[in-house]
DNA sequence: TTCGAATATTCCTTTACAGGAATATTCAAC
DNA sequence: GTTGAATATTCCTGTAAAGGAATATTCGAA
């Protein structure tokens, strides 16, 4: 099969409100993974190509391949071509959909919500 | 077997700087299942009973069960006892940790990194 | 046009895990 | 103690996914 240089990222488009949660298990899913956390941290340097994130990261070549596939069928990683090379480097996006995600959890850590968590905590059935 | 009203939440006191990034592995595989994700949505609006929590989701109660204990290991919720009901609630931690691990991050989509990006996707070889 | 390097893909095997159904446990009330 | 409600656990089965090994594809260079 033709490979395919324009990267099979999933289409996230028409994403109503209601679909957020869910929608975001494909990304968690990605990143719950040791070695594609590993390829994640190590990207953050900068892009490299497949041979040297096998190589600093200990992995086969076909092992490497298939979880950047992985990841970037989640998009968290793009693909640029250079001859034989691929150039993988991390897409921002993912991480800005986790920021947003994180939102609407972060009254769960501020004073006024311990304060009512601790409300409830002691409340009478 | 005996029911343990401790919780099995898994050790987080020795862990070294360079663990971090795989030892969120436990945290995304909690979150990267549809079911679990909306049970941690649902509990955002505050402690629940096993029952509540099947009911409102459509959910079977074992499988309720299961996936309460698979976020409770990973520590993403905590259990408190009443009689025969236990009432589950989020814990800020793993929000917490999720919000650092963020950080390290952040300088992506930051404006100084976009430029640096623009240079080196242009940069010949 | 053949060769070697870089990368992707396929096939196979093993393991983890989710759902369903049934059952066990715990507790309060009687 | 017996019962019923709430919850947890076990067993089974199907499926997805990871790693290993081998192979296919692509490209530049000789």
């Amino acid at each position: 099969m033709r490979r395919t240089e324009e990267g099979g990222r999933k289409a996230d488009s028409g994403l109503r409100r209601n679909d957020m949660d869910e929608g975001h298990t494909e990304l968690f899913s990605a990143l719950a993974e040791p070695s594609r956390m590993r390829i994640v941290a190590l990207l953050r340097e900068g892009p490299l190509s497949v041979g040297e994130i096998a190589d600093r990261l200990e992995l086969r070549q076909p092992q490497a391949s298939k979880h950047l596939k992985v990841l970037q069928q989640a998009g968290v990683v793009e693909v640029q071509a250079e001859a034989n090379r691929r150039h993988y480097r991390l897409r921002p996006e993912p991480f800005r959909e986790m920021e947003d995600w994180l939102a609407g959890y972060r009254e769960l850590w501020s004073d006024r919500f311990d304060r009512l968590d601790e409300y409830l905590r002691n409340m009478p059935d």
